[in-house]
DNA sequence: ACTGTAAATGTTATAACATAACAATATTAT
DNA sequence: ATAATATTGTTATGTTATAACATTTACAGT
């Protein structure tokens, strides 16, 4: 991770163009999966947009039941391996703390992010943050840990459900 | 959290006096129940011994089958609604990666701890640090989002899981 | 001690999340 | 074309968690 100054979702969640969120996101896919030779078949690029049809985390029922509407009945397996694919290619980050999965909007770098959950809204917006990053690899070194991997998700309330101020 | 300069536990998981663990924490649980005038009941105090018996995150089911030898036939809710007791007085910390449950040294003050999980050895150890914390805080502000529970887990290698050095 | 109330536990069923195992099909390389 | 590999289909089952309602227990006020 290099240089994210922008953060993937600033909780404008109502009034941004989502639809421009969606087509870069698939764009961003469709180009990354090309340039590493795997392949966004087609149930994993449906799977991909129905995650981001939102800014909220998405449950691996809530699309396997938008699977069956569309493509007649689907069984778990079908929606778990494309999961898995999109968590390989980094084009998606489980929620471990609501056992549901967002869309990734810089995916072409390995990164560790940090979810802001709205508990109100249930929106979840994936930041970064080097003093972050920093203090726990700091931390972790102290103690002799070698970090691999890790979760780090915040719940409260975002700036669209404060009561004003 | 004032101050913690002591970790819960420093990953030496098969040296220490592991009984002295469980004595010290059954003690503190019994002392803050009483003074919260909270129950901790005899189910719950022995799912607690349970979840105790070492710092290897356990799983809710894993318990039950414990409770199902030692008292007959028990079913989920028993355990859920303990674990539910105990988390509420921070007796446990959930461990969302591992769908399971940890033993807290700290429950007196609130707190939000760090999780060190080794993914060789199993074992997980909660610390915490101020700089962490701190930096957490801070983006969160920044972005408008107030913070208000969390989850920070990481994976990885313990000290005496490293290949030596 | 009796009794009303609230808290805790028991019990049954089911919801929600996830994977194992194997068969069939599609893609790719030779 | 053929063989090897990757993907998808299908069935069954494993794992984690909760809903709903009955029963029992603890406890405060009389
Ligand atoms: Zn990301
Ligand atoms: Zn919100
Ligand atoms: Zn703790
Ligand atoms: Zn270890």
């Amino acid at each position: 991770m290099k240089n994210f100054d922008t953060v993937s979702l600033s909780f404008d969640t109502n009034n941004h163009d989502h639809g421009r969120c969606i087509h870069t996101a698939m764009k961003v896919a469709d180009k990354l999966c090309l340039s590493r030779s795997v392949r966004l078949t087609p149930a994993r690029r449906r799977v991909l947009e129905l995650i981001w049809e939102s800014h909220h985390p998405v449950g691996a029922y809530d699309v396997l039941s938008k699977l069956s509407q569309e493509s007649g009945k689907t069984a778990p397996p079908t929606v778990y391996r494309a999961l898995e694919f999109l968590m390989e290619q980094g084009l998606i980050h489980r929620i471990e703390s609501l056992n549901a999965y967002v869309g990734c909007a810089h995916p072409a770098e390995e990164h560790a992010g940090l979810f802001l959950i709205c508990t109100d809204c249930g929106c979840a917006a994936e930041v970064h943050d080097e003093a972050i990053d920093q203090a726990i690899v700091t931390k972790a070194a102290t103690l002799g840990f070698r970090p691999e991997q890790r979760t780090l998700e915040v719940r409260g309330t975002c700036p669209d459900c404060r009561p004003n101020s």
